[in-house]
DNA sequence: TCTTAGTAACCAACTATTTAGTAGAATAAG
DNA sequence: CTTATTCTACTAAATAGTTGGTTACTAAGA
């Protein structure tokens, strides 16, 4: 697959909804938009995101049914693995010592996680 | 605060340099950026960004001598609270399990961290 | 003094992104 | 058959971001 190319921030939003709605006509992406965009600007960003192999198709008639093909985890993936580049040597262990240090993640909650991933294993 | 204002790619990575130099002249800031930009470009940059609160600086003779006004740190926080709010619900707690189950941090750091944060309180 | 070099400031041109109008096809309604 | 509706496709226009040329100033050196 080809879905390397960057979104634009529009792009991203219109993933998101459509992340959320599994799948969704142009008219219903536009409901679900903020800040109500025109019918044809949505339907541009969605066929954009087409081009890029984010998003696929099925017909119904004279219309299309658009889905994501790029999933919200490996596109999040993707994005973090970037800040973590960015702004943490790309050590995801920095980034999350830094949220604890932020209180942005408490240690209750780190020990949730980590019985999660011994149970996991 | 007036550091509000988004800042674009190009702006981010002449930051990025800043925030590495402590402080430097847009020559300085040129030498260190990849890909070899021209002087002016860089001095056009640096200039966005004291307009936008995120530096400024001292004159040394004829020339600026620039230095972040913002810190990384404030930085990288606002853009990961924008991802943990895009793609987890604003639930960094979230992030972090996502994290582990990605393998992108081992049980053996979670606790290093942990520790870390016991020892702090 | 005159020239050269280095720099900030300004700004025009270009590229990327976003917005929405227009055209045309398909379908339904009168 | 004609008109209105709805949707895709295309594209022009508006806006945002990036690049580097030009100018003016200052200092240094011939």
């Amino acid at each position: 697959m080809k879905h390397s190319e960057k979104l634009t921030a529009k792009e991203e939003e219109v993933m998101a909804v459509l992340w959320k709605l599994k799948k969704a006509f142009v008219k219903e992406i536009q409901e679900e938009l903020e800040g109500n965009q025109h019918y044809n600007t949505v339907s541009t960003l969605v066929r954009l995101l087409e081009d890029k192999g984010y998003v696929a198709y099925k017909v119904f008639g004279k219309s299309h049914q658009y889905f994501p093909v790029v999933d919200k985890k490996s596109y999040s993936e993707k994005i973090l693995e970037q800040n973590s580049s960015r702004f943490f040597d790309g050590s995801y262990k920095n980034m999350v010592s830094f949220f604890a240090q932020q209180d942005k993640i408490s240690e209750q909650e780190l020990e949730e996680i980590l019985e999660l991933i011994k149970n996991k294993s």
